[in-house]
DNA sequence: GATGTAAATGGTATCGATACCATCATGGAG
DNA sequence: CTCCATGATGGTATCGATACCATTTACATC
């Protein structure tokens, strides 16, 4: 990669053609409009318009198409009429299940609608955030949903250039480029601190992965706090993703450090997962010696022991929101909401008893 | 969804076109090439095979390009050069990292090559997977890596009609259609099995999810078993996806239900983590009065306590075999190795120590 | 100086489907 | 009986790029 502005056009493929010459499924339109003895147009009618066909011709095109295996170009189909059905969906990964519930939400409510989801995976780099909007630009997408709100001058023009439909996820913003899907996490991490607050906990302790979203949950926990006079907080940053390995890392950091808290929050339920299994190795009561606060609720966190309290938000719902006014938004009738908070609930478990 | 064979053909779209007439991203390679002062052609050319086109040339089309801010158009590309850039993923579920890891490493090493993923979720249901793949087929993939060896007839003539190179993954077979990447699932149940054995093991149990994969792990374990003599093993099952949550549960009912079993095999991890959570909280030592094995080796496998002795298999290595392979097929020099088994290993750790 | 070869470029047909407009029955209104 | 709306169907141009073949120029060879 070189360090300079990527070029706007993807280097050249380097494959060769595909060997076999005529690819065996080569029947067109064409073949199954002979077959059926009618034109091509009808055919693509009885396909896209059934009810502008009569029954019967539609009957035999039906037949003719089961008989040959016909599969339609949606290529061809979407260079003419310029839609591809296709939306485009750039996460930054989908091994943690963060993103990836979202993802399956929004691929499971536009398959229905007969959509198909075109993955790409920025991995957290916005250089590698352009590079994969372009390649994916040139796929004609009828609709992009990409994560955050922090995007590249070019990358903000070529998704205006685009003209479709664009959804920005996770985090809100005043001026979405489109559509904007998210909850403020700075007033999550804010919620947070007011709850270690109300719950009289006094030596308070911050783990946070360091990517941009769990930093302003970070950082709004530490304004509550700050405004509040506290400013005596330790933290510990770990890599993105946050995971119970760091989680674990990072609080016998702590500890051995010398750092004795009594409530820590963690900017992420995987983080939270692992301080918890640290403390108890080491023979801390959770919460009795150390309260424990996560963010995400994942699946496993109101299962371990002890439950785990954490902020609580909907991912599914963001994909499926993200689904519902993308074809509302291609249907022609387009939500009026351009921002659409799905905010986030703080849920107490034993974790912070 | 009828009952019936879903039709070869996709439901009619049913969304308008979109609203806006011209795209505002009107710039073709006929513009580009225009502002050049040289042919069409020859912008191709210069986008896709540099090297036999003119320094000069070369430059005055790339400042065209930049100043115009063109976006080629693959689905034209891909319409003329029957080559869409494309491969198509058809996995189960995202949502836990099973397959995640392995869409995510196959994205990636494609995505360095020049290719997008296009991805598909089947939910574990074999009609949805037929579905799936018509709709996935009409756009063309250049390749396809499926979940598992059992298709359908009909989606096994259709995947040899397209005539694209095929990865079967997570299985093996003596019969792909084309490449199978995998692992025998009987042979990790049991290994399981014999390490159980070998520890002493007395009283065995297994808490295996629903999915055909599990189930043979199940079943290689439980042959294992009754090919030493024992048939005394309890079983409980759950639902696919095994989480946490259901791994709590199955142990639950296996205590609740009079069963005292030494250890016990988990088909999945995160059931055999909600194993070890429900032990603790019943007080049970892990391993001293219970004993788990998982399967997997998730991420957070090794950090749990106490840590969890799983069968380990490299899930990203399947995506990136699968990219490998499929590359090389493409490039025209397909790899002669059609089912490659990149095996498993047992990993002992505390948890049946 | 004639000829051959490679490099650089252009012209035209074409991929497979759909948009748009035209055509042709059919049948009810006047 | 004519007229025209309606329904069903076909013809043709076209989407934007690339394959294929042709052409032009430069330059080395004999």
């Amino acid at each position: 990669m070189d360090g300079q502005m990527a070029p706007q056009i993807l280097p050249p493929p380097q494959h060769q053609r595909r060997k076999r010459g005529k690819d065996a499924s080569a029947v067109t339109l064409k073949d199954v409009a002979r077959l059926a003895g009618v034109s091509a147009i009808t055919v693509s009618r009885a396909i896209n318009q059934p009810d502008v066909v009569s029954e019967e011709t539609l009957t035999s095109v039906r037949k003719a198409i089961e008989q040959l295996g016909y599969v339609p170009n949606l290529l061809a189909g979407g260079l003419k009429s310029s839609q591809s059905r296709l939306v485009a969906a750039i996460v930054p990964s989908i091994g943690t299940s963060m993103f990836a519930e979202a993802v399956e939400a929004l691929t499971d409510r536009l398959s229905d609608a007969g959509y198909e989801v075109l993955l790409g995976l920025s991995g957290f780099a916005q250089s590698r955030e352009d590079r994969i909007l372009s390649a994916v630009l040139s796929r004609k997408p009828d609709a992009i949903f990409l994560t955050g709100i922090d995007h590249s001058a070019r990358a903000r023009q070529q998704l205006l250039a685009a003209g479709i439909p664009v959804v920005e996820s996770w985090d809100l913003t005043p001026n979405p480029i489109d559509i904007a899907i998210g909850f403020s996490h700075e007033n999550a991490g804010r919620a947070a601190a007011k709850h270690f607050l109300e719950k009289g906990y006094d030596r308070i302790a911050v783990i946070s992965a360091s990517d941009k979203r769990a930093l302003q949950r970070r950082d709004g926990f530490l304004k509550h706090l700050a405004e509040t006079g506290r400013t005596d907080v330790a933290l510990r940053l770990t890599e993105t993703p946050g995971s119970l390995e760091r989680g674990r890392e990072a609080l016998a950091d702590l500890l051995n450090g010398g750092v004795q808290p009594d409530s820590v929050f963690c900017t992420v339920d995987p983080l939270a997962q692992g301080a918890i299994i640290e403390a108890q190795v080491r023979g801390l009561d959770v919460p009795g010696d150390l309260a424990v606060m996560g963010f995400g609720n994942f699946s496993f966190s109101p299962h371990i022991h002890p439950s785990l309290s954490t902020i609580s938000f909907d991912r599914r719902k963001i994909g499926e929101l993200a689904a519902d006014l993308i074809l509302a938004e291609l249907g022609g009738t387009p939500s009026p909401e351009r921002v659409v908070d799905i905010g986030f609930t703080l849920v107490e478990r034993q974790s912070t008893g």
